[in-house]
DNA sequence: ACCTGAACACCGTTCAAGT
DNA sequence: ACCTGAACACCGTTCAAGT
């Protein structure tokens, strides 16, 4: 059944929230769910598909905004709030997503809103692939490291940083940045191979 | 001896690159070394400070860049070219960079590079601490997502990506973005708590 | 001072078996 | 169809012991 396939991943997810990713092992979910430890094989297949599908799964909570309307500034603004949201809820099981590639239709929703946005923003054609590479480089990156704490060896002295109008500042800038290249002459093409 | 930790972390290091960070273990970095697994315990402490141990010298890697001189601009993309060479040196245990927060004095030399940059670009005070974080992700997420492929699922269809092209379109944006920060009334000081 | 080896409580995974 | 339990080759780490 796939119903119960999700529920092996929802309680992986919570298990990974609760007490860490070095917590997960093929025994402790299987445990959570009153099952022995072979009982989960034939829904998550071993243990790096089990991590794979929790990143997918966690992707899957950002659909909800796949779907907005507005100027693109505002639905880039609801991505990426919507991605930081989705970091604070899953403090634990954020970072596979930063350490796992993806490559399932919910992995690439995520592409396609923000291509959308660019081609609306008016980026030359030849540009969007890349800045949709760097947006999101920037989006998942300031999530992961709000929340694993890269930064905070690097705060400056005894002083908090308050995240909330850092994550607006930056989104500024990033706004910034993609009108900036909309008004301009194209890079070039930058795939290579036949076309 | 701190001379033997060096080697440790070496070994530790090349693993990783030649087998992947699955094949780190307590045991086969000692055995690269001849030595049975208890023997590297007063020299690393214990597996997470070995893994912390292997990111500090990394880090150590980029000492060379930060005596150039330059404008900010030669130095920003001295930096950042850097980083990616490093990543791509070592493909297997860059991604511990990302990973794990460091704070370490080779840790945060990277930072204070990044920082006298914005200074001499003439970045208002307030808002470097905030554009250096913003830039660290940039760099480092790019030289990460080229070496372990979250893009590879990202790129477009079947043509390959020209990563050194897009790596100095990327790079000249990064400059235009801290250009227009430069040229603005400051954002207002971001740190909360008695200064 | 530096290293080894046995031991313990864990892993992921295979396989044969149970209902 | 779905699950269990024993077993195997691994882990990280402790401890007592060797030189």
């Amino acid at each position: 059944m796939d119903e119960k396939r999700g529920q092996i991943l929802d309680q992986a997810i919570a298990l990974a929230d609760e007490r860490g990713l070095a917590a997960i092992s093929m025994r402790s979910v299987a445990e959570r769910l009153g099952l022995s430890s072979m009982a989960i094989y034939p829904y998550v297949g071993n243990k790096e598909a089990l991590l794979d599908g929790m990143v997918d799964r966690l992707l899957g909570e950002l659909s909800p905004v796949a779907g907005l309307d507005g100027s693109w500034q505002d639905r880039l603004r609801a991505v990426a709030h919507a991605v930081r949201g989705l970091a604070r809820r899953h403090p634990g099981a954020y970072q596979l997503i930063m350490a796992r590639p993806s490559g399932t239709p919910d992995a690439r929703r995520l592409d396609e809103m923000l291509s959308a946005i660019l081609r609306e923003a008016k980026v030359p054609e030849a540009d969007v692939p890349r800045l949709e590479r760097l947006l999101s480089t920037l989006v998942l990156g300031f999530a992961a490291s709000e929340v694993n704490g890269r930064f905070s060896a690097t705060a400056v002295g005894p002083d908090d940083v308050d995240w909330d109008a850092e994550f607006e500042a930056d989104l500024d800038d990033g706004i910034g940045l993609v009108e900036q290249v909309a008004d301009r002459p194209p890079t070039g093409d930058l795939t290579s191979g036949r076309t």
